[in-house]
DNA sequence: GCTGCTTATGTTATATTATAACGTACCAAC
DNA sequence: GTTGGTACGTTATAATATAACATAAGCAGC
């Protein structure tokens, strides 16, 4: 039997290279800001990183107190403006169940992604099927609604966290 | 052309006859409860009442304010208590991304609603597509997660809120 | 280099949503 | 009428988010 684990997405898979992970995000959220002109401050920078230092959401007040820890001062609208940049730039996503945010996976590409969330663990893995939002977008359609955003949040438990 | 609106959810009819989903909703919970030796008591129906009084989502403070208003005494735990009860019975459901709550138009049949959110009038309308449950099912199934619970919220405009 | 404009951040205060912890009342079974 | 469980009351506080205004940093045009 093949190694199913070999497809999952990089949250999924405990053994993957997470430095690659941040570093891939944070060059690939330098080049999309550069060519729209918008302009990722440092401390921008430094959100996305620390929302990136795992593949579980984060929420804004542990952001926060990582700003605090690294010396910077910080008050909440600190945190929650730089938030709302990095979702305008579509570097991150709102986990709306969690209230806590988290690295998008392919930042370059406009999509809708859905999300699967491990209550166990935490983790929470992006996919973009277009089955999915293809049958959100008929069943609005037949329904004459104008679709502008699709939040799917899947909880439930990972492979990792369950008996194998 | 036929007219279109006649295969709308109720919610998206601005002509429907809502006392009857008022009414229909109330008879309904009050049978399941009845049924399953859950105490439907005149705090929650008071609460569940509320809750559907428009196809809008109620926050848990607006709750809260008609509570008092109708002279009982009232604070958030109470509310929110009232709204676990019913969110157990599944008579109701939360929407993640309003932090508000509202009425599930299918208490009696176990199903994983999908929420269309106009963002203009604020209606809610609840459908259950097998085509959406069915292809997130089958996403997650690949990434052997297992599914406890789905989360599909849809921001829009509704039909009655475009021009025609 | 200045000026003035825009954007970003700092700061204070407060709004909004939700829960912890403990006490009291009701109610049914024995 | 006691016991035990469930619901509700009450006080306090936690957690999340924003309003409003002040200051600073970048940058374009001169």
């Amino acid at each position: 039997m093949a190694r199913k684990k070999d497809k999952l997405p990089a949250a999924m898979r405990r053994d993957h290279d997470h430095a690659r992970c941040i570093e891939e995000a944070l060059t690939l959220a330098a080049e999309l800001c550069a060519g729209r002109g918008a302009r990722l401050t440092e401390l921008r920078l430094s959100v996305l990183e620390f929302v990136w230092q795992s593949h579980a959401p984060l929420g804004a007040y542990a952001i926060l107190d990582m700003l605090s820890a690294e010396g910077r001062r910080a008050m909440p609208p600190t945190v929650y403006r730089a938030l709302d940049f990095l979702l305008q730039q579509k570097l991150i996503h709102r986990i709306a169940s969690l209230n806590a945010y988290i690295g998008c996976i392919d930042p370059g590409r406009p999509h809708s992604g859905q999300h699967l969330i491990c209550r166990l663990c935490g983790t929470v893995a992006e996919v973009d099927e277009e089955a999915i939002s293809g049958a959100i977008a008929a069943s609005a359609r037949a329904l004459q609604f104008s679709v502008e955003r699709q939040t799917v949040e899947v909880t439930g438990i990972c492979v990792n966290c369950v008996p194998d």
